[in-house]
DNA sequence: TACTTACTGGACTACACAGTCCACTCATGA
DNA sequence: TCATGAGTGGACTGTGTAGTCCAGTAAGTA
């Protein structure tokens, strides 16, 4: 678990040091990303990531949960219009267009994550699995309101639409970073949104 | 590229490093495997690694092929059935059952490999990338007989389906990596089987 | 000023790992 | 029987890395 840092130059220590690490293991890899790189950019020192954290796998976590924050938070204003179907809309595109200005590469740094660590450490795979069920109670939410609204009928499934959507999504990430080519996240989206749209008012 | 194998000798020799290295590589990830590791589980030497490859790297590349044919061809019994209704959906609960034996763990290993040298190693993520073109390439295949066949309108678009089927696979497996729980896999895949379903002949 | 606690710097250790090296085996063929 | 060369065994090297250690500093308190 590490140290609290008790004093307000701690806590920016700190959260200096995660920050470093996930660009670090954003790069490298979590297993390729090493103390002394992270200590470099920080910059911190060895005793500093020791004070901290109390090995490499518990800044690890710390990295996950930072992973989490960054890649929801990025999302936040997309989420705030998920109740419409022109929000959906957007939202999907904007995943899409993000895609397109890395040019296929990385893929979703939540699910990177879990292929390198979630089968090593259970800590990390149930932090990045919170990641996971926070974005798909978003898409639930912006559903339900949707449902509320009278843009989805009734009898729609969110919880079933919402877990499948974000599928689509994580899927289509995969198939694009694979390819290097955002059209898989694109079709994967596109079918998506087909499904939910079949669940509109005639 | 590693040496070409002159004898029979030769060549069982390389593949059973392979087929070790990929268990290693299963369980420790693709940088936790050790090549002392490897050569324990093949059992092979030291300078048997170093004939047959030219550095892990290159025996990673390997285990990326290995991956991708025991994936697939796992399938191809099911992949064979892919062109009529029950088939497909044979297919998806042989998916989930798969996953609900391991207990949600491992995901899709042509995944895992991909999130963790995708970003290090071209030449290997291009395998992986053909390894999930010949995935979707077989859907391809079944839904377009379901075309030729009736089963579905003509207007279905089968590569667009194709495309979203499998990233639906792959989010599924993702989400139920993280969750240790085959139901996210399950409710994309009903996702994917609804979308394909709308366009069935009414 | 003296004392205490929180924090910091960076040298140091132990080790695991990729990759090298060379002597050896053994089949094949003259 | 010897010569050849593909294939093999495993000790060895150098390096990068996680984790330890302790002396030092800054800031707060009596």
């Amino acid at each position: 678990m590490g140290t609290q840092p008790s004093t307000d130059r701690g806590r920016l220590t700190r959260q200096r040091i995660v920050a470093a690490a996930a660009e670090v293991v954003a790069e490298k890899g979590a297993l390729g990303a090493s103390l002394d790189e992270v200590g470099a950019r920080a910059p911190a020192s060895r005793s500093q990531l020791y004070h901290y954290f109390d090995d490499k796998n518990d800044l690890l976590l710390a990295v996950a949960e930072a992973t989490n924050d960054t890649v929801l938070d990025g999302q936040q204003d997309l989420f705030d219009h998920l109740g419409t179907w022109d929000g959906l809309v957007r939202w999907s595109d904007a995943l899409v267009a993000f895609l397109e200005e890395r040019g296929g590469k990385g893929g979703c740094p939540i699910a990177n994550l879990l292929g390198q660590l979630g089968e090593r450490d259970d800590a990390i795979r149930a932090v990045l699995a919170s990641g996971f069920d926070r974005w798909e109670a978003d898409i639930r939410a912006g559903l339900a309101a949707m449902v509320s609204s009278g843009e989805l009928r009734p009898d729609a499934d969110v919880a079933w639409l919402a877990s499948s959507t974000l599928a689509s999504v994580q899927g289509g990430l995969v198939l694009s970073q694979a390819r290097r080519d955002p059209l898989a996240l694109r079709r994967a989206l596109d079918g998506a949104l087909e499904l939910i749209a079949s669940y509109r008012p005639i």
